[in-house]
RNA sequence: AGAACUAUAGCUCAGUUGGUUAGAGCACCACCUUGACAUGGUGGGGGUCGGCGGUUCGAGUCCGCCUAGUUCUACCA
């Protein structure tokens, strides 16, 4: 073995050999234990919160497959409808000068496709390198033909059982994209704008309480009051009571809208009055339905004005009783532009009251980063009531429970005041609605235009026209747990890994797609999708700010694990960029944080560090230098098994079951593997990756290699010892190592496997690959209490005596006498048992006990509980130094001791607090009394040379 | 505006149902290349647990208020 951890040496071949032997398929033995990735998105590639999730899910499915289940890790992606097609579409207007529309839906589709078979894989092949056992196999994209008959299978029963209905809604659209998007892909940004007050006339010669004969409205969007269709007051407003029913003449458009009464209308806010514009602002939209109000739309789908308006009346049909004409100098003039020539129209009118400055929320679409406009148009929704109920109970009986717990609350509050699901998209790209219209526009649903005909008994001739639209991503996402095993099919894979065990997933899109899965998969299959949500934080970089292209503080796992040059980390981050300007910016930054560039820390290490990571807070501050210490860890154990081997192989390591005799240390690291094994099982159990990680590190570094390792050279380089201790040490370390690898393996499955194979066999254990071996167990019976207890005695002689070393400066090469003074009939015996280890370990001269009153040589002193360590140092005694370290102790013991001595001396807490608690602060205070006192007498000893 | 989360050593974080002298890693200081490992070893320094109040014999831990940060939800035109 190399002296070093070189990652790459070992992570370039294990991978493709458990692949292609299969091992990442479900045994088809034990119990079922399922998991679907989250499926990121085609366009992706694999960024830190990625690999963070991935390393979980690696994890838990290589535990489960390791204690004998039945395990299925499902993968896939999904084809992001908006991403993708803005993908597609930006590459073929680089290659071809061509847009979409040029090509034509198919031609364009198939585009798509093209760039799917080429670049689709990046992800999952960066997927296997970060070592995750997926069963490649089953790996599934939400565009398959088999995942579309379940989407489809979907829809229809939706729509027969009247839980997706079409309509003219007011919905969230996005001018660039020319599309309808969910309210959760809308980003509202703090932005500071403007409001207009405007004078509308009062028609018919009607006149305000302070006798005016305009009333004032305010707007932060003066271009929609071409739209307007009232006015609305407080109805217990007096300045205006008097008003309501009469008209406003509106200006511009010269239209007359009622002023009309409603409680939305706060009266202290502005002048009191508010356009109401239903086509083109929610709560208008609110407001036009109680009032039975018009809605006027006057922007096309590029937020331009309209030629003529569009009219409807409340229910969404066509209203051809009013005028649409509107003012023809703003024709075709984009939103923002018409609002400029509005508000300089109104002042030249004399109309402009005022303009004040407003901080407002702009909605932004979240991919296209324009303004988004609310704009009435037929969309597809799904109406949620029904649907959420069993998915509120599903949680609150404990079907599904969330880890940790208080995400459940988040679940709750969102579903409990949900709106309808629009679901149709304007994009070519994603599921087609299956539903086909006549010239009349009536509608008929069913999987084809034939079936169509059939169920709804349609003549032959009579023309269909498919709808254009397709169905948002997350519709068919939240199939995914179902849909990617078979369904509508019965599948034995849906009956076996359906529900899936558990899903892990960032909070961030508990609403876009957790709720929603759960709400789909009980309506389709009465069962619940999964039965854990374990929800983690989301990785931040440094300063704790979210990863981001445009911040250019993302990193690249794979750069983690390979290492990358400075100069090609920079051109990563700033190639290919949104805003080129902040280029610069992020060029600084990226040399400030990384001067030296980034080491290459391996796979391994950086798993590792993720789960240390993965405490239950939001946020994970990615820190390189925790990687660091990681990656040394790595090679902590790396050079620990090269410090096995050398002493175990081709040597006798009683495999074969011939006689042994456990030393104390044997016992005690056997003892204490089984403690940590339990430690284990449970940190598992409860997800808490990071204590996991924590116990890990902890045994094999400070356990294993500091002391075990230690405590075993005294033996293995002992010519008197006999073959049945040689042999039960040699078995001992290998057993153990063998036994850390198996617990290791699930977090760190590269160097385990890789180390596992040269020492399995040592340990008697065979099998082509660590990952199907069995999952260490503790055996309580192994606990050996004795045995733990006299090496932290060992131990806590040992430190003593270091102390004594370092603080007195004594060469760790010198060997020294020590002398116990005070050693009970207890210490004496673990003495004896441990005489050779302590003589070797702390490089001793020789350890005795002081006799009963005889006079001790000048001494440095420890004290390991009554016992007191005496280092004889006739002549080199650094008298101040010596006397300096016993003060140190001393106050320290001091202000214990006050402390205590006052606690005890409180009557509430003697009578109050339980017995045994008392009782243990007494023995406490009466231990270190005497430890002072002993002190004490030898700080006056020291002092009187 | 409402809600949630966070606040512990210079940094990144643990700290179970309240009860050892509040821990780890990194960083820092000193010493050490000894036969697994300098990606190492040994010793050491460093914290009023964000602030104020309360409950309790006892609070980093429970409760209230405040401050700061982050996020989500809802928004007044």
């Amino acid at each position: 073995m190399d002296k070093t951890y070189q990652p790459h040496e070992i992570e370039r071949t294990w991978y493709d050999k458990w692949e292609q032997s299969g091992y990442f398929k479900p045994s088809g033995q034990g119990d079922a234990y399922s998991i679907m990735i989250p499926p990121p998105n085609v366009t992706g590639s694999l960024h830190m919160g990625h690999a963070f999730q991935d390393t979980i899910m690696d994890s838990l499915i290589r535990h489960q497959r390791m204690l004998g289940k039945n395990t299925l890790w499902q993968a896939g992606t999904d084809h992001a409808g908006i991403a993708t097609q803005m993908l597609v579409e930006r590459k073929v207007a680089a290659e071809e000068g061509k847009t979409r529309h040029d090509l034509g839906r198919d031609a364009f589709i198939d585009k798509i496709w093209e760039w799917k078979e080429e670049s689709g894989g990046t992800i999952t092949r960066q997927l296997r390198r970060m070592g995750s056992s997926i069963d490649w196999s089953r790996e599934r994209f939400t565009m398959d033909e088999g995942f579309y008959k379940a989407v489809q299978e979907v829809f229809i029963r939706l729509y027969d059982d009247k839980l997706i209905y079409r309509g003219k809604r007011l919905v969230n659209w996005d001018c660039k994209l020319h599309t309808a998007i969910s309210d959760l892909e809308v980003e509202n940004k703090d932005q500071s704008g403007h409001l207009w007050h405007f004078r509308y006339p009062l028609a018919d010669g009607a006149k305000t309480a302070d006798g005016k004969d305009y009333i004032v409205v305010a707007t932060t969007r003066p271009e929609t009051m071409l739209g307007d269709t009232a006015v609305a007051v407080n109805p217990t407003d007096s300045r205006y009571t008097h008003l309501i029913g009469q008209y406003v003449e509106l200006p511009l458009v010269g239209r007359r809208i009622p002023i009309i009464a409603d409680d939305y209308v706060e009266a202290d806010f502005g002048s009191g009055c508010v356009k109401i514009t239903p086509a083109h602002d929610f709560n208008d939209y609110e407001v036009g339905k109680r009032h039975q109000l018009p809605m006027i739309n006057i922007l096309d789908p590029n937020g331009a004005i309209l030629t003529r308006a569009e009219i409807y009346n409340t229910d969404g049909t066509a209203n051809s009783e009013l005028d649409d004409r509107l003012p023809e100098n703003y024709l075709g003039l984009d939103r923002f532009d018409a609002r400029k020539h509005i508000v300089a129209e109104f002042e030249d009118k004399g109309l402009l009251e005022k303009i004040e400055d407003h901080a407002l929320k702009v909605p932004y679409g979240d991919r296209s980063g324009v303004v988004i406009e609310p704009l009435l148009t037929d969309q597809w929704f799904v109406a949620v009531a029904d649907l959420a109920k069993p998915a509120i109970e599903a949680v609150e009986n404990g079907d599904i429970q969330f880890v940790p717990k208080q995400y459940e609350n988040m679940y709750f509050a969102w579903m409990r005041d949900l709106q309808d699901w629009c679901i149709s998209r304007q994009l070519w790209w994603g599921h087609r609605i299956p539903a086909w219209y006549d010239d009349c526009g009536n509608v008929y649903v069913a999987r084809t235009e034939a079936e169509a005909r059939e169920k709804y008994k349609l003549s032959h001739d009579l023309p269909l026209n498919q709808d254009n639209d397709v169905l948002d991503t997350w519709f068919s996402s939240a199939l995914w747990t179902f849909g990617t095993l078979g369904w509508p099919e019965e599948t034995d894979e849906l009956k076996t890994f359906h529900p899936s065990s558990v899903l892990v997933t960032g909070f961030d899109i508990i609403f876009f797609w957790v709720a929603r899965m759960i709400m789909f998969t009980l309506k389709f299959t009465d069962q619940v999708p999964f039965k854990k949500v374990y929800v983690h934080g989301l990785v931040r970089d440094q300063d704790g700010q979210k990863m981001s292209k445009s911040k250019g503080n993302v990193l690249d796992p794979l750069d983690l694990i390979d290492g990358i040059e400075l100069e090609t980390l920079v051109s990563k981050r700033t190639g290919n960029m949104m805003q080129p300007q902040l280029a610069k910016k992020i060029e600084n930054q990226t040399r400030k944080h990384f001067p030296e560039g980034i080491d290459a820390y391996g796979t391994d290490a950086l798993r590792f560090t993720f789960l240390s990571l993965a405490s239950t807070g939001r946020d994970i501050k990615f820190d390189m230098n925790r990687m660091e210490g990681y990656r040394n860890f790595c090679n902590k154990l790396w050079n620990a098994a090269r410090y096995v081997l050398m002493n175990t192989e081709e040597q006798d390591c009683g495999v074969h079951g011939e006689a042994v005799e456990l030393t104390l240390a044997d016992r005690w690291i056997i003892s204490r593997l089984q403690e940590t094994e339990a430690q284990i099982d449970k940190h598992f159990a409860e997800y808490r990756f990071d204590l996991l990680a924590n116990t890990l590190y902890e045994f094999v570094w400070n356990e294993y290699c500091d002391w075990y390792l230690e405590l075993s050279k005294p033996v293995l380089w002992d010519e008197q010892a006999s073959p049945e201790r040689l042999r039960g040490t040699r078995r001992t370390l290998v057993r153990v190592l063998e036994a850390i690898l198996r617990l290791a393996h699930p977090l760190m499955p590269y160097i385990t496997e890789e180390i596992w194979q040269k020492v399995a066999p040592l340990a008697g254990k065979q099998g082509d690959t660590i990952m199907l071996q069995a999952y260490p167990q503790a055996e309580a019976d192994k606990i050996d209490p004795q045995a733990n207890a006299d090496i932290e005695w060992l131990k806590a002689v040992m430190l003593a005596i270091r102390s004594i070393r370092g603080e007195m400066n004594l060469s760790p090469a010198k060997e020294i006498k020590v002398l116990l003074r005070n050693a009970s009939i207890e210490d004496q015996r673990r003495l004896e048992e441990t005489r050779i280890l302590l003589n070797k370990l702390a490089k001793l001269e020789q350890i005795g006990l002081l006799a009963e009153g005889e006079e001790a040589p000048m001494s440095a002193t420890g004290l390991v509980s009554q016992m007191e360590i005496l280092v004889p140092m006739a002549g080199i005694i650094d008298k101040d130094a010596e006397l300096a370290r016993l003060q140190k102790e001393l106050d320290k013991l001091d202000k214990e001791i006050s402390r205590l001595d006052g606690k005890l001396s409180n009557p509430g807490f003697v009578s109050k607090a339980p017995a045994d608690v008392v009782e243990k602060e007494r023995a406490k205070l009466r231990e270190m009394q005497s430890a002072a006192a002993r002190l004490r007498d030898q700080q006056q000893r020291i002092a009187s040379i």
